[in-house]
RNA sequence: UGGGCUGUCGCCAAGUGGUUAAGGCAUCGGACUUUGACUCCGACAUCGAUGGUUCGAAUCCAUCCAGCCCAGCCA
C-alpha cells in the first residue's frame, strides 16, 4: 500500500497549479561509501515520484570533494541501485560542472555576495560564533571587488596552499542560523580528483554545490532528508543569488532508521577490520550488498518502503517489517524437504528396497517431484525428544506416533547411544495403512515432522543469518560487547533430491524457512518462516 | 538556554474541525491444517501535557514537557 505522503501532495499541486508540467527528481549519492537500506528509501521515493508523474530521475554523483572520494564506489553503487530496479533517465556528475559553478562564484563576488577570506579556519571558526553568540564579521570582508576576483583567480591558479584561503558566501554573520554565518564555499585542495584529475585545486563546498547541480539539471523537487532543513535558506540563497533560471525546491524527510541495524561506515569499517564480517556485502548487514547477497527479493523492498511512507518524524523502524515482505514475496516458493543436524532414523518393520512417493513441491500443484523412502531416513535433531514434555509437544518422542509428511506414520521404540551418551539413531516402526494420500483417519498423529531419506538425500552445507547485534545493543558499549557470537551458523544438512533439481533458487524448507540454493552443495536461510510454537 | 524540526497503540503509520481514530508489524485468544507455515475469525489507542476557542478538536490558539538536528575549509 502506498502511503499519501506530503511530498506527493507538493507535486500534485504544482503540476496542478501549472508551476510545473514536468518533474525532475534526483538521487544525489557522494562516492565515498556503499549504500544500505536507509538509502533505498531515497532511491525508491525518488524514482516512483518522478514515474508516477511522468516526470525525469536523474542519478548524479556529488563528488566535490576528492580526498573522501573514490571511483570505486561509483561502479557499487550504480549496481545498488540497479539491482533496485531503479533506472535513471541521464547520469551526471557534479565535477562536469566546476566551470559554471566558478562562473557563478565569480557573479557572486562581481554581485558584492562573495570575498576571499585570508584567515585560517580556526580563526573562522571562532569567528563564528556558537548557538547563542552571533558571529562577527571578518576583517576581509569588504575587499573590493576588484581584489576579490583577483584573489579568487589566484586561489584557482594554484598561486596557494591548501586552506591559505577560501571564498565565503557574504550574507549574515549574525544570523541565528549558522548556515548562513558567511559559509565557505571554495576551498584549496591540492587534490587529485577522480574525475577531473588535476584540473582543479579549488573545490565548492556542498552550500554552494548542491543548489547549482539541482538547478542546472533543472530539478523541480529536490528530495533530501531533516538534518538539512537548516541549509534551505542557503540553498534558496545560492539559487537566488546565482541568478539560476531553474528554480528546485528543497524538500526534507525523515531518515528511515532500522532498529538494532548497523549502517554506519564507521561501525562497519570495525568489523571488517576486526574479521567480524568479511565485508560490506555481508548478508548479515542491510546495506543493499549484503541484502542482495542475502538473496532479498528486490520487490520486497520495495513494497517495504513503501509501506513506510515518506514521513518527516523520524523513528527506528523493526527489520520484521522488512521479513514480512520477504516472506509473502517468497510464499508461493517450491516446498522442499531440508533437515538440519540430521538424525538417523531405522524402520525396523519396513521391507524392501525402498519406494518413490510423489508429490506436490509446491501448493499449486504444479511442480510434482519424487521423494525417496526407504528404512533409513533422517529427521531433524530438534524434532525429536526422549520424553514427550507436554502436551503442546507435536513431534517424535518415544512411544509417540507423528507423521512424516507426504510418507507414513512412524513410532520411536528405542535409542542407540554412542559412547559419551549422545542419541545417534533412534529405532522406529511404521504403519503401512498410514501411507499418506490414503485419507487414513483411525487415529491422529502427534503432529508432522519432515525427513530425508538417508541413502537418496544430498548432504548440502545449510546457513542461517542471525541479528549482528544483540537485543537493545547499547551502541556505546565495545562493539565486542554487543554482537551476537551466534550471527551466522552453518549446519551439514541433508537435502531431498528435488531440492537440487527444483527450479530455484528460491525455496520454502517446510517447517523452517525461507532459503535460497546457492549451488548443488550449499542453502542458506532467507528468513525464518513465522512460528507460534514457544517453549 | 539562539535557530530549525518532530511527538497518534510495544514498533511503523494514515488522519489537516464533525470518522465507531485507517492499515501494517508485534502480541493475545480461536478456527482450519499431512508445514507449530499459509489462510480465516476475534481482541488490542481518545491522539506528549495542560489550558483555551468552538455546538463539536488528534486536527485551531497558548503555555509547558520530551526527543532530534545545527557552531567541517564533510555531504
Amino acid at each position: 500500500m502506498e502511503h499519501s505522503n506530503f511530498i506527493r501532495t507538493i507535486i500534485e499541486e504544482d503540476l496542478n497549479t501549472g508551476k510545473h508540467d514536468h518533474i525532475v527528481t534526483r538521487f544525489p549519492p557522494e562516492p565515498n561509501g556503499f549504500l544500505h537500506l536507509g538509502h533505498a528509501r531515497s532511491i525508491i521515493m525518488n524514482y516512483t515520484l518522478a514515474k508516477d508523474f511522468g516526470g525525469t530521475f536523474h542519478l548524479r554523483f556529488d563528488d566535490t570533494n576528492p580526498v573522501k572520494e573514490d571511483a570505486t564506489f561509483i561502479e557499487a553503487i550504480q549496481k545498488d541501485i540497479e539491482w533496485l530496479g531503479c533506472s535513471w533517465d541521464a547520469l551526471y556528475f557534479a565535477s562536469d560542472y566546476f566551470e559554471i559553478m566558478v562562473e557563478k562564484a565569480i557573479l557572486l563576488i562581481q554581485k558584492g555576495k562573495a570575498y576571499v577570506d585570508d584567515q585560517p579556519a580556526e580563526v573562522i571558526k571562532a569567528q563564528r560564533g556558537d548557538l547563542k553568540t552571533p558571529g562577527q564579521n571578518s576583517p576581509f570582508r569588504e575587499r573590493s571587488v576588484e581584489e576579490n576576483l583577483t584573489l579568487f583567480q589566484a586561489m584557482r591558479d594554484g598561486k596557494y596552499s591548501d586552506g591559505e584561503k577560501v571564498l565565503r558566501a557574504k550574507v549574515d554573520m549574525a544570523s541565528p542560523n549558522m548556515n548562513m554565518r558567511d559559509p565557505v564555499i571554495y576551498r584549496i585542495q591540492h587534490a587529485h580528483h577522480h574525475r577531473t584529475k588535476d584540473a582543479w585545486c579549488i573545490y565548492p563546498m556542498y552550500d554552494f554545490a548542491h543548489p547549482l547541480e539541482d538547478a542546472i539539471e533543472g530539478i523541480t523537487h529536490s528530495l533530501c532528508t531533516l538534518e538539512f532543513e537548516d541549509h534551505r535558506p542557503i540553498y534558496d540563497w545560492v539559487v537566488r543569488e546565482c541568478e539560476m533560471e531553474s528554480v528546485p525546491r528543497q524538500i526534507e524527510f525523515g531518515k528511515l532508521k532500522i532498529a538494532n541495524e548497523i549502517s554506519g561506515k564507521r561501525f562497519i569499517n570495525t568489523l571488517v577490520a576486526d574479521g567480524v564480517v568479511d565485508d560490506y556485502a555481508d548478508p548479515r548487514l542491510v546495506t543493499l550488498s549484503g541484502l542482495r547477497k542475502k538473496g532479498v527479493p528486490v520487490a520486497a523492498i520495495h513494497r517495504f518502503i513503501h509501506s513506510l511512507g515518506l514521513p518527516k518524524s523520524e523513528g527506528e523502524t523493526s527489520l520484521q517489517m522488512l521479513e514480512e515482505e520477504i516472506r509473502s514475496e517468497l510464499a508461493s516458493s517450491p516446498r522442499i524437504h531440508l533437515v538440519k543436524d540430521p538424525l538417523l532414523v531405522t524402520i525396523t518393520n519396513y521391507p524392501g528396497e525402498g519406494e518413490m512417493l510423489t508429490h506436490a513441491a509446491d501448493q499449486d500443484e504444479t511442480l510434482m517431484r519424487d521423494i525417496p523412502f526407504s528404512s533409513q531416513i533422517y529427521i531433524e535433531k530438534d524434532d525429536f525428544v526422549v520424553e514427550k514434555p507436554n502436551k503442546k509437544w507435536k513431534r517424535l518422542a518415544l512411544g509417540i506416533e507423528v507423521r512424516l509428511m507426504h510418507a507414513y506414520f512412524i513410532q520411536a521404540e528405542s535409542v542407540v547411544t554412542d559412547e559419551a551418551g549422545d542419541i545417534v539413531e533412534i529405532k522406529a516402526t511404521y504403519d503401512v495403512q498410514t501411507k499418506s494420500g490414503t485419507d487414513f483417519n483411525a487415529r491422529k498423529p502427534n503432529g508432522t515432522i519432515h525427513f530425508v531419506d538417508a541413502k537418496q538425500g544430498v548432504p548440502v552445507t545449510y546457513t542461517e543469518y542471525e541479528p549482528l547485534l544483540i537485543e537493545n545493543a547499547d551502541r556505546s558499549q565495545p562493539v565486542d560487547a554487543i554482537l551476537n557470537p551466534e550471527s551466522m551458523k552453518t549446519y551439514s544438512a541433508m537435502v531431498e533430491p528435488a531440492a537440487l533439481t527444483l527450479p530455484g533458487p528460491y525455496f520454502q524448507a517446510i517447517r523452517s524457512s525461507y532459503v535460497k540454493r546457492d549451488d548443488a552443495h550449499a542453502f542458506h536461510r532467507v528468513v525464518a518462516l513465522r512460528s507460534s510454537f514457544k517453549k
